[in-house]
Parts: structure tokens; sequence; C-alpha cells
DNA sequence: TTAGAGCCATGATTTATGTCAACGGATCCG
DNA sequence: CGGATCCGTTGACATAAATCATGGCTCTAA
């Protein structure tokens, strides 16, 4: 995890204005901005390519970013001092991290793939949201919306068995592909057995047995690329004992 | 945990406009705002009180109103199916609750002892959300919070032990205390063992065992009440094995 | 080609925590 | 007043998941 130079953008924003042909606007802040905001938007963005295991900013850096995946994945994780990590999130194109509270960033963000994310400089941005009350409420919609995530993760952490936490983990990937307008069947799962353990609150063999599991039980099938099969999906949405 | 009837109002809001008065006002989401506006809030808020085990809402209804805790506890929680809960936060004087992604809680409220909260009508709340950027900021800014709340509890349930749950769990009660202004020594722990249980994500019989472990070890003192005395706080803060 | 380092899987064993059970002290209530 | 119920505590025991250990596979580098 050798940090990346994000001072070398991989490419100057405004060259062309990059929002307007956005692939992911629809999914992500960017959405319901008018011409005009989208271009003071496009003004301040810059694109960037980090190659995968790169961190993007560390927990208690402070907090001069924020970010737009536009292709890729990124992983979201607190450490203890003695090294145990809890992951917090994985994010995919459309999904947006660097909102903090005070001036630096609660948690270490790293690509688990190549990504590409579009760089919103902190202050600019503040600017914008006092301009545009639109974007501000769309920002306020994505923390309520992480904040139910979050609660959800909660309840998955604290009483689910690790065959719930993988169903459900798996069910959840499945469905945030078919948001981001990709087929639910064969999902990807890019990141490894560890990050999921982290994810999870679980260990490498935990996940690695209850994959074998559950594909004994003919509910998946792995297959190759890290791609992962939901055969039965009934049967996986039976073990998370809940939506 | 029998529902509370809401529509009955302790008092009219309008009588005397209770916000101007409001002990609780810098510590929440009223803070910051100007006469007009608080005036405003003063409008649509009503007083509510609420006797301990009530629910105030129940995860799945329709939203139809935010709430701020004036005075007393309030216990957030989320169910499984089978009846597994885990309770996502506890509340008091200050905190706020209701923020929902779509129309419905995607939580329970429960009183956790005698309780008053503010209560605000979310269609009259969305229209002053409109006319006063303030106040959004505001609920941006403490959702934000809660967000990092929630990821800090997610690093406790799935990578600390029952110990270390325990010890930041009172350091955490601590804080907030003082942050409401009150003494951190001898803190009011109002909830039941089975309430500490399911936020931490253990049982009541582990976190009463793990309560009289730290007695023993003269980290703490159980006082009557409900009331506990951290005698040695820097021994629980080395348990907590990080902030 | 081989050596080394990561992953992933899987077996053997340990352990932290859960489960089951019992008891005492409040509190409530008929 | 006596029974019922709830809550917190503690003990005995069970178990899900962690830990420790090994081997195979892939990839890279020399």
């Amino acid at each position: 995890m050798p940090p990346f130079d994000l001072a070398r953008p991989a490419r100057a924003a405004a060259d062309v204005s990059p929002c307007g042909a956005c692939a992911v606007r629809p999914l992500t802040v960017c959405t319901a901005l008018d011409e005009e905001e989208i271009q003071r938007l496009a003004e301040i963005v810059q694109s960037q390519r980090v190659p995968a295991h790169h961190t993007l900013f560390s927990e208690g850096d402070t907090a001069n970013n924020m970010y737009n995946v536009t292709s890729g994945s990124v992983k979201l994780y607190k450490l203890l001092p003695d090294g145990r990590r809890q992951i917090t999130g994985f994010l995919f194109s459309g999904d947006f991290l660097g909102l903090s509270v005070d001036a630096r960033y609660a948690y270490t963000a790293e690509t688990v793939t190549a990504t590409t994310v579009c760089r919103f400089p902190r202050r600019q941005m503040d600017t914008l949201l006092d301009d545009f009350p639109k974007l501000q409420r769309r920002l306020f919609s994505l923390a309520s919306n992480e904040l139910a995530a979050a609660q959800d993760q909660m309840l998955l952490l604290g009483r689910k068995t690790a065959r719930e936490k993988i169903a459900s983990f798996l069910l959840s990937l499945s469905e945030r592909a078919v948001r981001r307008g990709q087929k639910s069947n064969p999902i990807q799962v890019p990141m490894s057995r560890s990050d999921i353990a982290d994810y999870l609150g679980l260990t490498t063999e935990t996940v690695s047995r209850t994959f074998t599991q559950l594909r004994t039980h003919a509910a998946i099938r792995l297959l190759e690329g890290g791609r992962v099969d939901i055969c039965d999906e009934a049967a996986l949405m039976e073990m998370t004992e809940s939506g």
C-alpha cells in the first residue's frame, strides 16, 4: 500500500469538460445538477488514475479532497494500534468518499483494483455547496444513505453468523452491481479473502471455509477471475435471515 | 415497549416560544440559528414527554417526524426476523434522531428512561431546510458525525474483544457526558445489561462477567442507581486499544 | 528453471464467548 | 402478604470461530 502521487493529474480537468459526458453521473453526487452547476463542478474536478493497492489518503490526514469513484474499486478501513483492521466499506463506480467531520479523514482509503477517481478540492467544494443548495442536499442525502448502510453493517457485525455474513455480503454486491447497471448474476468479487474477512469481522480461514461450504451446498459457484455465480439466490436470502 | 400516543402533545408549541430558552440548544441542531430562524423552528416544534420503555417509532413506519432529545435517553435498534437485535445507538439530551433515507424509518426508537423530545413534522422541516441553508448544513454536519461514530462502532463490533468493547463503551459514555456539560467521573449508565449487550454484540452474561472483571481489577466501581465510577481511566483507555 | 512471496484452501486444535441453568434481590401486583 | 416477574450475577458446559500449521497454485524476479 504505497502512497500514490496525487499531485500528478491524469489529465487537466479544464481540457474538455469531462463531467458532461461522464458515464457514472446519474449514479452519483453530480446527478440532477443543471448545465451551469455541472460546468462549475467541472472546473474544480480533476480526474485521476490510481493503480491497484495504492492509498488515496490515510486516517488522520488533513481532509483536503473529496472523491468520486468513476471506475474500479476502493476499500475504506480503520486500524487498531496492534494492526487489527476493520474495513468499513467497499466503493465502486459512482460511489463518493471523503466526507469528514473535522479537518481530518477518519479512515484510510485504498484502491482494491486499478481505479479512476474524480478529485474535488475541499475548499472549492465548500464554495460550491454554498452556491448550490441542490448539491448540498445531494451530499446530505448521500450521507444519510451511508448512515443507513452503516447501521445495516452494525447489525451484520454484531448479530449475524459467518454464513449469514457471507450470504449478506454476496447479495449486497449483487444488488449494487444492478444499481450500477451491471448484471446481477455472476458478480465480480475483486477483493481478497483477507479484505472480505476484515469487512465482515471474520478471519480469512473462516471466509474461505464458508465459501466452500456454500459451494458444497450448491448455493454459489466460484468462477475464475474472482467472480462468483449465485446459483441459488433464494437459499442465500434465507441465510441472511433478513432483507 | 407499548406505543405511546404521540398525538397528545405535552403542551402547545406556540404558547411560549420554547426554543428561545431551550437548555440543550447549544448542543444540537438548533444551535447557530438566528432569531427569525429559531422563531420559525419554534412554530413547528412540539415538546413531548415519553415514559420509559415506550416506542417513539418503529422500523418501517413512515418517517413523519424528526426528534430532538431534550432530556432522558433513547435507544435505536434493528431486529432480525428471529428476534436477534442490534442497538445502533443510544441518544441523550441534545441528540437528534429521525433522519431517514426514503420515506420510512430504518430502525426502531425506544425510550430507555423517561424522556422529553422536541418533535418536528418532517414536511414542515423540509420547508425550513429549503429556507435556511444554515439548518441544512447543520443537519448535514450531524449526519456526518453520526457516520463517523457508526464507523467507530463497526471497528468495535468487528474487531474488539469483550473487554475492549466494554471499556470503549464506558469511556464513550463518559466523554459524551462531558460534552453535555455533566461531569465525567461517575457516569450514569441508564440502560440494562441486555441493552448494553445488544449494543456491543455480546450477551448479557458476558457483559455482566466483564463488568465484574473490571471491578475486580479495580478499573471501575459499580454504584447504586446504575452509575459507574471510573477509578482507573488510564487502565480503561489501555484496554480500548485505541482512542 | 528455480526460488520466493502471496493467495487460497483445508486440517487439527484452542479459546473466547455463547448457551443453559440456578440463585438472590428488587419490584410489582393481586 | 405471597407469588410472579424481571434483572443482574455466577457456574458448568458447548460451540462457533479463531489460531496454528501445511500444501498447492500463481505470479514475479533472478
